[in-house]
DNA sequence: ATCGTTGCAAAATATTTGCAGTTGA
DNA sequence: TCAACTGCAAATATTTTGCAACGAT
């Protein structure tokens, strides 16, 4: 939990990879499937426990938001805005960025310190447009 | 599930009003408790469903990416900013506004349909800082 | 009277944790 | 070596659901 030595173990470096190669967005368990394949003796547990680590250490970002009740979960390499699907549920990734609020990281605002953002866009996706 | 004829119950009515009223961004658990003190044979499966219909409507939102596991939820009365603080993960309400944002809304963005969005600062609180 | 809604309780899901054995540094 | 980590399984926590009774329109 509070910052310790942590050990490159093979398991984290395949959880990130999975989660860094798949795209998408997906929820534990989804990854816990999809690194088995790689890896078939792993846990879940262990899933879990690594996607908290890594989500400390800012190299994946935990999507709560999803309308479902199952956290999902983005092996970033930048960060990014996000494009919720009100009908279909999918999470897209975009492409524009947000000036506005890079320049707030850094400065304070209403007396807060800002270190990083997350926006979500919500609406109809392209796919369901048709 | 699909849209029908809704009926304005006293148990939605007072779960929306508590919701308006005691600010924050309670669970949907917290939020339970607190309505009991008002209805008190009032059950969490209903709190769980009418969470679901108000979300539907519009009058409340789940938010995104609470630290914990369980969904956060807003009665806002307008949309705004979320503030959530890394240290003793608050959220708070923030009163700036932006109009990038409001702007996207309506027009089309990388071929989705924006309808609305949802923006969650992250960083230190002004509390924690001291 | 009709049908959306409720309370209750059980079921289903999702996440965390204790423990003894492993393993990276 | 030795504390961080793992797999396993059990424990928790969270959310959903079936059902008969209830109540808004």
């Amino acid at each position: 939990m509070t910052t310790c030595q942590r050990r490159n173990t093979r398991q984290r470096q395949v959880i990130l990879e999975v989660l860094q190669t798949v795209g998408g967005h997906p929820t534990a368990g989804e990854l816990y499937r999809t690194v088995r394949q790689e890896m078939p003796t792993i846990s879940l547990g262990t899933v879990y426990r690594n996607l908290e680590i890594l989500q400390e250490t800012g190299e994946v970002v935990r999507l709560s938001c999803c309308s479902g009740q199952e956290a999902r979960y983005d092996g970033l390499p930048h960060p990014h805005l996000h494009f919720m699907c009100e009908q279909c549920e999918a999470i897209v990734d975009l492409k524009a960025v947000l000036p506005v609020m890079d320049n707030m990281i850094g400065s304070p605002l209403e007396g807060h310190e800002v270190n990083g953002y997350h926006v979500v866009l919500r609406g109809t996706c392209r796919n369901c447009l048709r």
